[in-house]
DNA sequence: ATGATTGCAAAGGCTTTGCAAGGCG
DNA sequence: CGCCTTGCAAAGCCTTTGCAATCAT
């Protein structure tokens, strides 16, 4: 999925991701809607669990329909998948006008974003190795503050 | 594990890690010595499944085990473990002298290393995050040219 | 009304654990 | 010989699948 600039401002991101789902013939279900309202709406990244829980306390719902809802998300391009290393999958929301990359604390998985204007040269470094094309996402990991020792 | 400088020349790096073993009163089995004979003399990163296949076809033996060795690898600092988003960990020997990151095709999961000196901020911009250690290993996602249509 | 979506139960796939047998030093 | 290591079987966990009931348009 392309995203138009002008539909990535903050507190449009819901509204643009409805009507991606309505453009893919998706239906608009009260359980895509509170997900999509919880991811649009807070700092992620987050596990299938977080976003159940999230949702479950607002609508009764099943975790197999979580796993369903973030596959199309993320199938549609509207949620990233992170890998912090412990086994579990997370996703945020993904915003084409704000890509970031992740700090992220191998111990307590504590993650800060990082501009991507930070690593300038990813783009022509991976062309240069025969990509055609690389995320501007990734994970770095580290030790924060608190976790070492 | 802090390893010497001069241990990590090419030919050095199994007995290097063997005597890592040693001093931590590990004992040199035949099937720790065939996993890390071939993980010192492949590029990787490889999947249990293919240390287990190569390790097999020499000597017979149990998957458990392989996972079991790996894991006291990773431990030791021995082995480094990659994430490349298909669900499957990766391994490889790390090597101190030869730290880099990976270039990572999300379609067929072909892996170019990458120098860490192409990146030379990573450590300023952890710092400033309050970080008080980063690895100088990650991944980088896209596409490689075959699987970009 | 009708095709998409959800819940529930069961199966899958990778990984870990327990325990007895075997191996290294 | 004594403790570490391995094999085997079973259990654990997260995730996916099948199918009938329910819902959105």
């Amino acid at each position: 999925v392309e995203k138009d600039k002008e539909a990535c401002q903050p507190k449009d991101n819901l509204n643009f991701a409805l009507r991606i789902l309505r453009e893919h013939n998706l239906k608009i279900t009260v359980l895509r809607k509170l997900i999509l309202t919880f991811l649009t709406s807070s700092h992620g990244p987050f596990t299938i669990e977080n976003i159940y829980e999230n949702t479950h306390k607002i609508k009764a719902c099943n975790l197999t329909t979580i796993y369903r809802i973030i596959a199309q998300l993320e199938e549609l391009g509207l949620v990233r998948r992170s890998e912090l290393g412990d086994g579990l999958s997370r996703y945020e929301y993904q915003c084409v006008d704000h890509p970031h990359h992740h700090l992220v604390c191998r111990s307590c998985k504590k993650v800060v974003p990082i501009e991507t204007s930070v690593f300038p040269d990813v783009e022509k470094v991976a062309k240069k190795q025969g990509f055609k094309k690389v995320y501007p996402y990734f994970e770095i990991f580290g030790l924060c503050r608190s976790c070492f020792d």
